[in-house]
DNA sequence: ACTACGAGACTTTTT
DNA sequence: GTCTCGTAGT
């Protein structure tokens, strides 16, 4: 009696979710349904009583395709999902530690570092070892920890036979100590981390060994080899591991991922067929053809072909521009004929190798009056202001956190400078210390003694103030008594940092309605909630990837744009040296990742594709002149048709119009004149002070607000 | 303690 | 071209 679940599926699908209970290797191409498989794989095991929601864990890299996941499941099955286990790597990490921390040796309120945060601790590391960062960059200290523990290498582990590996090795371990000191984990240490106490501990290793004895994972060519031995430690005998990937869509073995994994899984879980999802649901023939072909120019493929029941449908068009300039018109040109086509704006991409091609695509967008989207960037609790705030709730929450303690110390100033923080950096070191406890000690005498000692107090006074309040009145107290916000205040041109602290309080009145509104597993329900705040600006500091919704054009780059699929893509810079990138032609299998790339780009387009390249183009502020990319050639050309040849040069509107239409008249600028921004878009002008150089307007740019700009900088357009 | 200027880098990026 | 970082100068 087949099941109303499982009704739409293809022979493949309907396999793949019906598999009995072994580990599986399911090679999902781009397009075929992949997540739809997951997520009816778990509801149909639920339903036919083959598992209880207890007895499931699913594993994914980003929070999105988590929640995504969640969604779909509880979509199709009438039950709570909340007894499962949907999480990334990262967050069901930190769920194992934050429950059994003293197990795992890290204090209860332990926090965790980003990216930047780690960075810091490094380079604050080397200085109190009087390292020379001239021979030993940060970076790539911190590269090389990264990959070892990405590795599941521990420093004592390190096989180091040069000086240099040996020095590394020394700061490894130096860092280790330091975080341990301070209880702070990294992202590789929550894996490495959980790896250790669950190899270490047998009996928790056997009691969710015993509960999870359904594994699924999800992108799985993008593990790393420690994600792999923590999949293969946590997966008892009887447990099957579901796993879903596409070597062919292996784009992140700069960050440690190993497509390998999937062939090591096959042989190390004994699987026994691998499952090919191969009919593409999402593009055209000629599309599918295309990344077909490019996609067989690699070797040590586990080998697939897309294909779909629809028609070929267009050739790809391929333009070959003169300049970038020109290039970025004709795709402008190209947009406006597809909307009058009644294609949606937000149905467009723009897709580019490297985030520096969006400003000439976003300027002659802009200067079309073409509303776009970009992705990437910094996002919001990544934010300097931000982090301050949230550096102060940390010391709250642990004040031994000495990167916290060092971000806001002198932050708004209140005389700590450099001298005092050498003394106490001293203090600390010499008695093996956090900063805190130094600062603590009374040991520092004089002037500086006092202003550390008036520090001191103010945390501790924020401390029993927060003490019982709600999150957001915490946050609250915090950014008005830390003097942050009147910081802000008092300057011209750091109002929209004030804008930010303040959305930091409502992003906590949000998270603490959702946090509330569900219901929690016993292990979570202990914990403060500031803590569990802290975390999850870490753990999830904002998706990088778009959202639907709002009507413009799609920009980003290739790697963002993995997993989406649009009505019509452009996928501009197809040279030499920008893609494939130069710097991928010197690694090991770079431009095998690069052709991945590629195919990753062709298949996120549904119905119309694009591909430019320029003859000329300012790289570096230089002109450099390339040569298409091999890419091109690789792809038949029987799916391609040429658009105009770039002889001469497409016809542009120069931004240098657009100036000298401002400087023509002698007052451009009035109150009630439209004007736009590149950042902030269309406004009205409702405010003007002072002249020439100094002159400012206030501009009412409505949802995204109202501002002061200098004429000078803020480089307005008139409407 | 804050600003200003110059040097140098500069693929991709989630957690 | 544009951003970040570090140092020197006020």
């Amino acid at each position: 009696m087949p099941s109303p679940l499982l009704h739409g599926l293809n022979p493949e699908q309907l396999a793949a979710v019906t598999l009995p209970h072994e580990s599986a290797l399911i090679l999902a191409g781009a397009g075929s349904g992949k997540t739809r498989v997951l997520t009816t794989r778990i509801a149909h095991l639920i339903q036919t009583g083959q598992a209880s929601p207890h007895g499931i864990l699913a594993v994914t890299f980003t929070n999105k395709a988590a929640k995504e996941m969640l969604s779909r499941i509880s979509a199709m099955l009438p039950i709570n999902p909340r007894g499962m286990w949907v999480g990334t790597f990262h967050g069901l990490c930190n769920r194992l530690l934050r429950t059994h921390h003293r197990e795992a040796g890290l204090p209860a309120l332990f926090q965790i570092l980003d990216h930047q945060d780690q960075l810091s601790a490094i380079k604050r590391l080397l200085k109190s070892l009087n390292v020379d960062d001239e021979k030993y960059p940060p970076k790539q200290v911190q590269f090389f920890i990264n990959s070892n523990k990405d590795q599941g290498i521990r420093s004592a582990k390190v096989e180091a036979y040069d000086d240099y590996t040996r020095r590394l090795t020394e700061f490894y371990a130096a860092y280790d100590a330091q975080c341990q000191r301070e209880g702070v984990v990294d992202f590789a240490e929550l894996l490495l981390r959980t790896y250790e106490l669950l190899s270490r501990n047998e009996l928790l290793r056997e009691h969710y060994r015993s509960r999870f004895k359904h594994i699924l994972v999800d992108e799985f060519q993008d593990t790393n080899r420690l994600q792999y031995l923590w999949l293969k430690l946590l997966a008892g005998p009887d447990a099957a591991v579901f796993a879903v990937g596409d070597d062919d869509q292996s784009i992140y073995a700069f960050r440690g991922a190993q497509a390998s994994n999937m062939q090591e899984f096959e042989r190390d879980f004994h699987v026994s067929k691998v499952i090919k999802l191969e009919q593409n649901y999402r593009s055209h023939g000629n599309i599918l053809d295309a990344a077909n072909a490019l996609i067989s120019q690699n070797l040590h493929r586990l080998g697939k072909n897309l294909w779909t029941s629809e028609g070929s449908g267009e050739p790809i068009r391929v333009f070959a521009a003169y300049s970038d300039h020109d290039e970025a018109a004709f795709i402008v040109d190209e947009i406006k004929a597809l909307r009058s086509e009644d294609v949606v704006l937000s149905g467009i991409a723009l897709l580019y190798r490297s985030n520096a091609q969006s400003r000439i695509l976003e300027h002659a967008l802009f200067n079309a009056g073409l509303p776009y989207r970009v992705y990437g960037g910094l996002r919001f609790f990544e934010r300097q202001e931000v982090k301050h705030a949230l550096a102060y709730l940390r010391l709250i929450a642990n004040s031994g956190d000495d990167g916290a303690l060092l971000r806001v110390i002198n932050f708004p100033a209140r005389g700590i400078g450099a001298r005092t923080l050498e003394q106490l950096q001293t203090l600390a070191t010499e008695r093996g210390h956090t900063l805190w406890d130094a600062a603590a000690s009374g040991l520092l005498g004089g002037k500086s003694g006092s202003s550390v000692g008036a520090f001191l107090q103010l945390i501790e006074s924020l401390r029993a103030a927060c003490a019982g309040l709600p999150l957001s009145e915490q946050i609250e107290h915090v950014l008005v008594h830390s003097g942050l916000i009147a910081h802000y205040k008092a300057s011209k041109t750091e109002a929209e940092r004030v804008e930010n602290l303040e959305e930091l309080v409502n992003a906590a009145v949000g998270f603490v309605q959702e946090y509330e509104a569900e219901p929690l597993e016993p292990d979570q329900a202990a914990q403060d909630i500031l803590s569990v705040f802290l975390t999850h600006a870490t753990l999830e500091a904002g998706e990088h990837q778009a959202a639907v919704g709002s009507e413009a054009l799609q920009l980003m780059t290739v790697h963002a744009a993995k997993g989406l699929e649009f009505h019509s893509v452009f996928l501009s810079g197809l040279e030499e040296g920008l893609f494939p990138h130069e710097q991928s032609k010197n690694e090991a299998d770079g431009v095998e990742e690069e052709r991945r790339l590629m195919y990753v780009a062709l298949t996120r387009a549904r119905r119309r594709l694009y591909l430019s390249y320029a003859q000329s183009r300012m790289l570096h502020g230089q002109v450099r002149y390339g040569i298409p990319s091999r890419f091109l050639s690789e792809i038949p050309p029987a799916l391609l048709k040429q658009i105009s040849g770039a002889q001469t040069p497409y016809q542009t509107e120069t931004p240098r119009s657009v100036v000298r239409n401002s400087s023509e008249s002698n007052s451009p600028w009035h109150i009630g004149q439209n004007v736009a921004h590149a950042k902030f878009g269309q406004g009205v002008i409702v405010n003007c002070e002072g002249s020439g150089a100094d002159a400012r307007v206030q501009v009412n740019f409505g949802r995204n607000g109202v501002k002061w700009l200098a004429l000078e900088y803020a480089k307005l357009e008139p409407v």
